[in-house]
Formats: structure tokens, C-alpha cells, sequence
DNA sequence: ATTATCAATGACACCGGTGTCTCGCGATGC
DNA sequence: GCATCGCGAGACACCGGTGTCATTGATAAT
């Protein structure tokens, strides 16, 4: 009852060592097909990788993991954004990876925790990753990226500003974006303008502050501190941000939230009040998750190319790993559309 | 010169053969140790553990997972499902194996595909997965079941109804919930009530219609063929169907929508028609979403307990691999909530 | 006292790849 | 005709664990 190759389940997996005796060549030859090892006879080549292609072999992860003390495995590094914003560079990130022969790893951390990074230190030198990709706002830690280096493990961070060297970073430009959508409301004739600002400490956060302070100094608009709110990115602290807006006088008549929950609050907000939009009040978002247009009025908001960036992030990764010649160059800096919608319109005559 | 174990760069990993030496035995006992083999004496595993712990040492995953044939991954297998259902279980897994040795891996698929069953084989497969968590509506698969059944992969479906034994599954009764539902809006007055449907072909669409229908037919209400209308779970879909049961004479005074995403789309649909909500029309949708507190009035929905069947289900299967003596029994079957908010009251006075 | 039994541990091969070194052999140089 | 060179391929150890079987010493059974 040899039991040994007997296709017990179509799981009899083919080994090296068949495919080598298979082709009659010595298991390393079948290794270096495998690895595209230059100093192959083109016969030797061929034959090989025509039984390779006919029995469907595939060569074992786990073993060319331990032998090479690298897995093909990406890391997707992210401490605690938006959900939609993680959906939407997990997917970037997968399309990237489709089709090759990395897999995609998740690890949610908590930036708060004082062990974050040996937790970090721990997941990639245990798995032996290839590389993470790390999302923002841990992105930010330019401690994080000095640890990686010393672990030699590769890394791309994503974020709303250069935060390192184009290898090791993709980004898009908040500010430029902001300062066209505050643009955009002077243009429409709006002057009092409000901000409701992300959590300090956020990279994203100040730079799309900055881009509102600068468009409004660019058209000459003085803004007095009383028209910058606090914000969480969350729903609840854009309603409440929103409140003491409401509450100046004369009240603004357009504001700007640094992401679209907290631009979802300041319209819940509105409407408790009574304020109508957008004809007394304008809103514009940043981010356009799909809320914007759930919402009623749809949002106007600023939309950024996260699954893109995402994909150029693996790229960027794994692209020294399989560019075949070619330099795989993937853009660093990407750009992003001011989307009009139904939030904004003219002030009213006051 | 010795760079043998010169601590260049903290990474100098740990062998089981340091610390066999270290302790003075076998690397085989230190094995023994770590796998918590039975027979070991007391004081030989006392004096390796507490070098372990000293050193830090942890094991190699790579060479485990060669050496067993099986890797410490779990595989997270979805299709197309909503964006937030998704994050939510692949939180709730993720909370599940935090602190164990288990990874993550994500496989989005593409059920279309009718490469899709050789996609994941291949996946499981290649990979060694210890198990995989597969999300509705590819779970309903039961062809994937019997795949991984052969290729001897450990799952956990997770779904709206018994689809398999408890063992494998993990499943909400969607159809009491939405009967409960429904029930409300009856008590609430309605006699005339809309369904808006999944798609054909997804068990959840299925349970909640029954449970839609179940809930009238105890009421003795009759339920016209136009009251129904077909959606896809998507927004559009929703602003759509509802179209369809706006245009009745007399209009239904609510509708049921089978996902919030849907109820959103009736609710813009009906503010568009400048029909009141929920003074002309009450609206109940599922899922619980965050958008349905965005929007306004605030959508009464149906809330089940997501995250938690996510860490059900992972529990399920890493369950037998750590339960300590204890039989992990994590519950397969959990029940929903009906969640009261502004979008449903009594029908006007007609 | 002698042998059978058993708990505790070790020796060694093996998982399936890769790195290093060696070797055979035809082409080249003198 | 012989030494040299370099390409193509194989032998073998190794990555870091685990499984199997043998070994040892102590205890129980005869």
C-alpha cells in the first residue's frame, strides 16, 4: 500500500526534485530556470521550462523563504484612518500584487501603544517581509522608517506630503488641492470662510490647513483664529467643530473640512439648525468616500487617487523585484480634482 | 573578525540551536518544548523556557511552515461585498489573532471569473494556509467547500443562514431580524409596504425577502408582486428601484430595503420626489452602516453584530489549534438587532 | 536477580528550495 | 600537441524547524 505518490487528492505536490529527474537535469539546474540564472544553455533552459509548464509546477513559498530567508509577502502597516481610506489602498495595493506571487499581509497597530514598534519590528523580521507599505498617519513616523532600515526591510510610505526620498514614498499634494478648492469658494464669492481643521499631529492635517491659508492670502482674505475649528476626521467632531462656527457673527458662509466625515457633520449640523445648503452655507470635503454623494445635498469635495497611490506604492515595492530590464518608475507625487457638486454655491447677498 | 554572531544589527536571529546549546540539550527537546509536547520532564522544560524567554527567542515560521507542511496563515477570501462589511470582519478576524502567531492574508477573488476555484486552490495551496475565512457571497459556494474540503484547507463561511455545520460556518438570522423589522413598521400602522431585494442569487437577499414576506403574512397583509422591486445593494440601485414603487397608486407608506446602502438610495430618491421621510414614508434598511447616521433623517436599520462573527469565525479555526485543554466553542449562529432611528414612524392619516 | 516496561531525551533524516564550490569539456592560445 | 580558459551543470551543505526511531536509566513484574 505505498501510499507514497499515490495521487491521494490532486494535493501530490510536485517538488523540485521531480521536475529535475523528470528533465533528467540536477534539481540547482531546475533552480536556475526558475530563477532566470543567465548562464543556462538555451537548450537546457527550454526543455526545463517545458515541464514546468506542462505539470503545473509551482516552487514551495515556505521553502524558498527559509533558503532565502525572505518571504514574498507585503506588509500593509496602517494604525487607525478612515475604513474607506484603508479599503481603498488595500485594493490599490492588491491589484498591484495580482498576478504575482506576493501575497498581501495585514497589520493594524496601535500608535498609541509604546510597544507599536516592536510589534512592527516583530512582524516584519519574523515573516521575513519583502517590504511594507505603510499608510498614514503612522506613515509620518520617520522613526518607523529608521527602524525598517536597520531591519532591511523595504518600505514605501504613503502620505499627503514628501516625507523621504521618491524610492520610499508616494504621496499627493493636499495643499495645492486644498488651496484650489478654497479657491474655488473665493471665486464663488465667499469671504468668510471657515476651516475645520484634522488632529494635530497629522501630516494630512496641516497641509490642508496650510492650502487654505494660502489661497486665502493669495486673494488678500484675513482669517481671524475664531474661523479654524478642531477636528477629529470623525463625524462627531465636524458636527461639534461646526457649532462654534455657527456660532460667530456674522457667521461664515462657506466652510472648508479637512475630510468629508467631518464635512457630513458640519451638514448634519446644518440642518439641525436649520441653516440650508447650500444656499446659506457652502461645504466643500476632502477625501470623496462614496458618503459625498449619499448625502443630501452631494458633497463637493477634493478627490485624491488612493487606490492608484496605493497600487504605485507595491509597485514601487516589488518593482526591483520583477522588472524584467525595464525600471519599473512609479510617480512619487500625485495629484488631485477639485469635485463640484451640489454643497456649493454664491453666498447670498447679505 | 568574527561577524558570526556579532550583534550587527539587533537581527542576529536565534536558532532553536543557540538555544539547544544554551541549555545544554537537544534542539529536538527545545522543540518539544515550544510544541508543549506531554513528556517532557518538568525541570528540562523549566530551564529551556526560561532561556527562551530571556533570549527572546521565537521560532522561525518559515521553517515551521516547511517542515510541517502547513503555514501559521489565515486567508481572508471575499468576492464583492460592501466595503464596510469587508473592513468590519477583517477587524473582527484580526482582533481574534492579535497576540497569536497567526497572519492575516487577504484574497480578494472575482467570482465572475471561472478561473476562481483554481485561483483560490492555488492560493491555499501554494501558500500552506492553515485556514481560510471565506465572506459572503462567495461563501455560499459550496463547490469552494468541497475544494477546500480536498485540498484539506480548514474554512469558516461566514453567511446569513445555516450553509454547512456549525463547525464550518458562522451565520446571522438575517430572516427573524428583518421579520422584526417589518413587524415594527406594522405596529407603527403601515399596511402598504415595499421591499427593495438583493440580488438573485445571494442567500442574504433570499432571507431577508423571506423574512419580509413571513412578517406580512402573519399580519394576514397581502403582498402584491409590485410591491417588490429588484435592487443590487447598491446606492443607484436603490434610488432605482424605489422609483418604481413611488410611481404605485397608493404609494407604499414604507419601504424595506435590504442594505443601507439601498435604503440611502431610497432616501435621496424620495427627497428628490419631495416625499417627506418619514412623515409620507418610513424607511427601514440593514447592516447598520456608518452612513446611515450621516444622512438625514437618520435610517432605521438592522444591526449585526459584524465584527464580532468575524472574530468568531477566526476563532473557529485557530481555535483547535491553541485551545489549551479548553474546547473553544465560539457560537455559530448570532442574532441581529433592530436598531430605531428618525426614518420610520407612523403613516400619515390617509 | 533478570527481564519487561516506560518516561525522557538524543541522533538523524527530511521538508524543498538556494549558495558555493567543483568538475567536465570544448574552444582558444602558444 | 598541450596548457589555459570559461561555460554549463552537478554534488553537497545549509536554511531552521519537525518526525521517527533508537537509546538510556529507572521502575515494575516475574
Amino acid at each position: 500500500m505505498a501510499k507514497q505518490n499515490q495521487d491521494e487528492g490532486q494535493t501530490a505536490k510536485l517538488t523540485i526534485n521531480d521536475i529535475a529527474s523528470m528533465a533528467g537535469v540536477s534539481k540547482k539546474t531546475v533552480s536556475r530556470v526558475i530563477n532566470r540564472s543567465p548562464l543556462l544553455n538555451r537548450e537546457t533552459r527550454d526543455k526545463v521550462e517545458a515541464i514546468i509548464r506542462e505539470t503545473g509546477y509551482v516552487p514551495n513559498p515556505q521553502a524558498r523563504a527559509l533558503a532565502l530567508g525572505r518571504n514574498f509577502l507585503i506588509g500593509l502597516v496602517y494604525d487607525n484612518p478612515n475604513a474607506q481610506m484603508i479599503l481603498s489602498m488595500q485594493r490599490g495595493v492588491l491589484e498591484a500584487l495580482h498576478g504575482t506571487e506576493f501575497e498581501l499581509v495585514i497589520r493594524p497597530v496601535d500608535r498609541g501603544s509604546n510597544q507599536v514598534m516592536d510589534d512592527i519590528r516583530g512582524f516584519v523580521s519574523r515573516q521575513r517581509l519583502f517590504g511594507v507599505v505603510i499608510l498614514p498617519p503612522m506613515s509620518e513616523n520617520d522613526a518607523l522608517a529608521r527602524m525598517l532600515d536597520e531591519e532591511g526591510c523595504r518600505y514605501v510610505r504613503m502620505g499627503s506630503a514628501v516625507l523621504d526620498d521618491p524610492e520610499h514614498m508616494v504621496a499627493s499634494n493636499d495643499r495645492e488641492a486644498v488651496a484650489e478648492a478654497v479657491r474655488y469658494l473665493i471665486a464663488q464669492g465667499h469671504r468668510r470662510i471657515g476651516l475645520i481643521a484634522g488632529p494635530h499631529g497629522f501630516r494630512s492635517a496641516k497641509e490642508r490647513r496650510e492650502g487654505f491659508e494660502l489661497a486665502l492670502a493669495e486673494a488678500g482674505i484675513s482669517l481671524p483664529r475664531s474661523l479654524i475649528a478642531d477636528g477629529q476626521y470623525t463625524f462627531e467632531s465636524g458636527q461639534s467643530a461646526s457649532e462654534s462656527l455657527f456660532d460667530l457673527s456674522p457667521r461664515p458662509t462657506a466652510i472648508f473640512a479637512s475630510n468629508d466625515e467631518m464635512a457630513a457633520g458640519v451638514l448634519y449640523a446644518a440642518r439641525q439648525r436649520g441653516i440650508a445648503v447650500p444656499e446659506e452655507l457652502s461645504i466643500i470635503g476632502f477625501d470623496d468616500t462614496p458618503l459625498t454623494t449619499r448625502v443630501w445635498p452631494p458633497l463637493s469635495t477634493v478627490r485624491w487617487p488612493i487606490v492608484a497611490m496605493g497600487r504605485a506604492a507595491a509597485l514601487k515595492l516589488i518593482g526591483t523585484a520583477i522588472g524584467e530590464g525595464s525600471e519599473v518608475n512609479e510617480p512619487s507625487m500625485f495629484s488631485s480634482t477639485l469635485i463640484r457638486r451640489a454643497s456649493v454655491a454664491p453666498p447670498a447677498a447679505s
